[in-house]
DNA sequence: AATGAATGAGAGTTCATTCAT
DNA sequence: AATGAATGAACTCTCATTCAT
């Protein structure tokens, strides 16, 4: 940040090899908590599978809780990203507010489908650690306001209180594509489960004459 | 007796004595998982919070998760009366869907506003032994066949597929009263958060011309 | 013992009860031990096997050497018999001593290989209580006896000291079966093993010219 | 890496120090053992002796009967060579069957006097781990190997098949100077019994005219 | 900056034994 | 005489973390 880039470039690389230490502890660490839960997944193993001493471990993380917030924060970002770019390029064409929901929830069955297990251990497992609590929570936020934003857009949805109806549209999507992609509903395919949650979606934001 | 009874209870108390102390023990776990997690909730401790010893848990238990099928069990079959009760007294004056929805969400949210530590541990932390899993899956499959029950007396619902309908709306509900009794969303009062769960499912419900 | 025993029929029943327990409880041991070895033998299994309550195990057995020790008792008892009967069955023909020697190492393979696994607790394993020692080493001592006797009636035995060549034949033969029984020397099948187990005797027998 | 390894030690010390602790640990461990049996061994106790701590222990053997089957072979590999030494020397002056045979049995007797107790646990003791099984097997088969070299240099030795002879020979010597390491044959001094052992292994070895 | 040997508190679980009933 | 619930010391083993090299 400070000046002396070009007179700092034996520094440059060390930071490089560590940039690539701390991801690949993030990356092991994401495969061995997806493996074996949080309480069961050790350190040990992780730092083995990263390709790194434990005491390196230990040089770039404090302890074990905030390697799962570091692998919290990687995997809400990947998350975020993937929703935002599947809503992006859906609005490119005007769509129907059924349209950008069924892109909507099927991004977030995607992710959870691409790694189940991972997702249990950042959503539903042992959020003991305040820190991975806030870090969900603030995922959570920012998802609501994109959602927010797109509702904005088609004003034939009633929801008097748009920031409220987002946050329920974001945790309703999350759980049911996180309970569809753990076990299922009966042998109900994919998609009319999708179908399903996106009429949820649409027949709730349209409803909002009422109160 | 049978194979695969790593999870079931080990011996039926026979006497008195022995029924109070494996009460005492499910008890005491309960409020030891609440507070510390599944992982970090030691059988020591239950023991000593039940007020026997270490020996005695295991005399009733073959191992720790078993302790926490047990405690999963209560809990739900409590969670189910709940409901039960507070459904059936609803449904004496002929309500209309959305009342029914009103109580059903409310009931929904007492059980999570009593004890918000301990579902989270049954529903939401590591469901990894198999059969807290089947005990979850299969409370969530009474509870849907009562709601089916309960949405065949409104033909105005429109679902076509009303199983999987019940489904929806039993997750849903579970997932937003969890998430409400444990972070809230924003500063939404009860009142107001309870009212847009009924109009959500009520929307849904009364959604149902096309599939 | 004393008089009165017309007068006393209602101890008696008690008494053949105790005496059926005792069995079982020796029975189930010898099984228990068989299976698991002494160490991971443990008490409230053998209990539940001989059907009788923890407690009353410990109303005939004062800790679990004991049984052990009732257990080899019982074991060496058998033993001492089969090989006493055997010898008595040859005798009656005015045998050679290989046939009697072929006879008594039959009798003794046939004692391991009916139960190697307790024989192996009765013999190998743990001889840590010094009472279970001193019970091996008097049924040792015994069939010593029955051997002097025997070679006493063979004076073309030639050993100077009959006593300790009894010693060596009877631990030579208890050691060379036990092992047989239990892995077998690689495929040599039995009558072949008997066979060579004789002549060793036989001709350690026959060589007592010497010092 | 492969598979089965449940009973090998669990990495190889790779710094001067950690081969040290290794050895400590194995050490201390045939001492314990020794001492007190391997089931009544302690592993805490063994980490104490060692002057470890407990998950040191742990960092080099998966489990206690790793440890026992290090202290197994470091046993037989010392037995194996004095044994080796013993005869080689014995050798090198052209000896009679009975001299060799006298030096074989003196340093079986050897062995099994330096340390009664520990050998009781490899050879007696529970070798319910099949790996200890294997170990103790091997060792006898190499001696086995070493009597049948030793034997076809002789050939007054009239066995028909070298062997099996060869087998009974290490069994038998194997058993019978491990008993009287233990316990003794009644006063008998040591040097009679090797004596009476040469005998009766020199007998056997020389009457194989027959079948 | 990196290593990996070492730590030791604490986990889950077993089991010989006691004793109120 | 018999029961079986209860005990708790002791066990094997794990793992987050430290620190000398």
């Amino acid at each position: 940040m400070t000046a002396g880039d070009a007179l700092s470039p034996r520094k440059q690389p060390r930071q490089e090899r560590s940039r690539a230490t701390v991801d690949a502890i993030v990356e092991a660490a994401a495969r061995v908590f997806a493996e074996r839960g949080f309480a069961r997944g050790s350190t040990n193993r992780i730092a083995e599978q990263a390709g790194v001493a434990i005491g390196s471990l230990y040089e770039y993380f404090p302890n074990k809780a905030a390697i799962l917030v570091a692998v919290a924060e990687r995997h809400l970002e990947r998350m975020l990203d993937d929703v935002d770019r599947v809503l992006a390029e859906a609005e490119a064409s005007r769509p129907s507010l059924e349209t950008l929901l069924r892109r909507f929830v099927g991004a977030m069955l995607d992710v959870h489908e691409r790694d189940p297990a991972l997702n249990h251990v950042v959503f539903g497992e042992a959020p003991h650690p305040p820190e991975l609590h806030a870090c969900v929570l603030q995922a959570e936020e920012k998802l609501a306001h994109r959602v927010v934003a797109l509702l904005e857009r088609h004003r034939n949805v009633g929801a008097p209180d748009l920031d409220t109806a987002a946050h329920l549209v974001v945790q309703t999507t999350e759980a049911l594509t996180h309970r569809f992609a753990h076990q299922g509903i009966h042998d109900l395919p994919r998609e009319r489960f999708v179908e399903e949650v996106v009429r949820l979606l649409a027949a709730y934001l349209g409803s909002g004459a009422g109160p």
